[in-house]
DNA sequence: CGAGATTTTGAAACCATTCAAGCGAGGTGG
DNA sequence: CCACCTCGCTTGAATGGTTTCAAAATCTCG
């Protein structure tokens, strides 16, 4: 059975380097994350674990991050990637569902729940603001479950990377930080047919495969067609 | 290609038949709904559809209710079945990215979310509630996905069938309102795999099916052994 | 009872998985 | 510097579970 090894020796994030964070301003999906600290985490740094206490909201500032969970049976399911700009470890309960990690060196501002939830008592917009950020992680895993639902390996892969040149802001050029089996993870794949299918996706010249984490889209629309 | 065929003849919601609803208490996760009306809709009625604009929140009363998204391909994906008392319709932007119709004769209590946001920026635990309700919808998309990800047709179908019960609070004899196309179109699979498994379900004796949407649970152990 | 819809069953086809092996880049030690 | 090892990725062949297409059976309702 399949288990995540990262090396955890290069796994403690920054200490003491924490300095709070001037927002100049923050739109209709953003918080005033000024409450905020920025820490930065290695590659494989675990940022929060599955189980732990759920007391700050995280927000990427630069790098990327994946939540993943642990399932019954073993088996790991990538609920998301997430780049900067991009908010996660929203969770309910007291405890969070799900665990993240830094995919690469990692920078996150991290707010305490505790701030946040008295700052919202106090000023509408801001509980507005959290209310859409779980509805947005809400819609989110929706699309997660169409996707699942009853797309085609070749449709998942090509709307993954189509995901992800967008949310990135390329292109053409990706530069996937991610492994085939955080893919596969997320896709509710094996990594053979992540790698059959990219192959095959080159093959047909949608895409080149320079290096097996650098994929050029060659053909955008025929992908974008691919995945109606 | 399949597409969902609903008589809309007798589809009409009660109109005038509108009282308000006196709410004693509320819990953790209730809000207070005497802001609301209790609406009633005959079976396979529309309650909102894909699209339309999104200012209500609503929690059901009595019945069943089904919530469905079309997706591009012409696919119908269940998102979910609501009994008494939970909520549906919680979104993000101003339109339903999802519909909703009754299963069959079901009483819906209806609120205006200019209603509710007033009241969340005056009452913070209202504000709260309406936070903890969108983290409810996100956790079960996110079980959603994990049942999708990697199960099989038959642990799929165990794991509806107990969940049901559960939500229905039954402990063996299950009266199931929707179809088998309904339950294809929630668990991802075909009708004729949920027909196929049923019928294996009852062939090793752990369901018993009188009728095809009355199901007994006779080996509620092998059930959940089945689903992990 | 009869007509239409829903559900069940059967057989063949297909697609992703599984198991197995080969490839290639990066790193270590001789 | 090269041999060697490891790890991630790729490729191949066989298996198996779900889908698809087709048809029969059952239920519902006028």
């Amino acid at each position: 059975m399949y288990a995540a090894k990262i090396d955890t020796a290069n796994a403690v994030p920054f200490p003491a380097a924490l300095f709070p964070v001037r927002a100049a301003s923050f739109g209709d999906d953003d918080l005033p994350m000024d409450l905020g600290q920025v820490m930065h985490f290695a590659r494989g740094a675990e940022i929060f674990g599955q189980g732990e206490k759920a007391d700050c909201l995280y927000k990427v500032v630069s790098g990327w991050v994946r939540t993943y969970r642990i399932l019954r049976d073993g088996r790991r399911q990538v609920e998301g990637f997430h780049l900067a700009g991009e908010y996660f470890g929203i969770e309910a309960g007291g405890s969070h569902r799900a665990s993240a990690e830094a995919l690469g060196p990692a920078a996150v501002q991290v707010v305490r729940r505790t701030a946040l939830n008295d700052l919202a008592a106090r000023r509408g917009d801001v509980a507005a603001t959290l209310f859409r950020l779980a509805i947005q992680g809400l819609e989110r895993a929706h699309e997660h479950v169409a996707m699942l639902s009853h797309k085609t390996a070749c449709e998942r892969v090509a709307g993954f990377l189509l995901d992800m040149a967008e949310r990135a802001d390329v292109r053409t050029g990706l530069e996937l930080p991610m492994s085939r089996q955080d893919m596969a993870d997320y896709l509710s794949l094996t990594i053979e047919t992540v790698s059959r299918t990219l192959s095959q996706l080159q093959a047909e010249g949608l895409i080149e495969i320079p290096k097996s984490r650098n994929i050029i889209l060659r053909n955008r629309e025929a992908l974008e067609e691919m995945c109606e």
